[in-house]
DNA sequence: TTTCAATAATTACACATGTAATCTTTAAAA
DNA sequence: TTTTAAAGATTACATGTGTAATTATTGAAA
């Protein structure tokens, strides 16, 4: 799969919030949080199909929009991809560039500690 | 500043290596991994100057070229971007992630036991 | 059935990017 | 001092990206 531009993927993210979906639904969807030219966003359906990021089914006269990506594979390449190039793959120093700017709460602590209790559960 | 791309993030991370530093040298660095034209690796140092991400200092006839962005905060704004743009900003889905794609380790595990430990002492 | 209006497809255009070649400058070598 | 070679500056060019207008298609309305 080609790379996914910046406007490309708030595109898909209107789609993955829910679909299938029309091009005029997707526009109002993106609307409701900054100013997208009807035009623009056209173009940008059009290339995410070309990308085979999504794809459409006629339905009558409607063209109907549906993902080809989900959200939960692009992140996770993403992810991957930020700490694979930037932390060597490992998680740690991730948290540990976080903790040190205070962008750490009492809630992600809180998750952290359950998500290492179940991984100790499930691991040895 | 404006962003950085894919190469020229690749000619950045060879001058974060270790600097000041000349042209050929970045070229000599970067083709340790890769087969990179030294024609091209000129043009992406020009282009990171003239997005003052590097800087030079002429020493007689060389051109010594030095970061303006430093590693860690180009890191610490790409994560926040990811983390933002994904997670709500929280680090434990991120993390949850990893634990469902087995990519957790022993080691992982421990470092992160050790900054909640760390955390917790600092914060109340 | 002709017309209209919505939607998609095509075209446009400036700036970015990947990849390099050519031109210019200047210190070092001859 | 003239020549050369290395480095930077400029130019090149196809493809990608942001942003949109124009054209074509087609089901719905009149």
């Amino acid at each position: 799969m080609t790379d996914i531009s910046k406007t490309e993927l708030k595109v898909l993210e209107a789609i993955w919030q829910s679909n299938p979906i029309t091009s005029s639904e997707i526009v109002e969807r993106l609307n409701e949080h900054g100013d997208w030219h009807e035009k623009t966003v056209k173009t940008l359906i059009g290339r995410l199909v070309k990308k085979q990021a999504i794809a459409f089914q006629k339905e009558g006269r409607k063209y109907l929009y549906y993902p080809l990506v989900s959200q939960h594979d692009y992140q996770l390449q993403q992810s991957n991809s930020l700490i694979g190039g930037f932390f060597k793959g490992k998680v740690s120093p991730l948290i540990a560039m976080f903790a040190q700017q205070n962008k750490l709460k009492k809630e992600d602590i809180q998750e952290l500690k359950q998500l290492i209790d179940q991984w100790e559960q499930e691991n040895d």
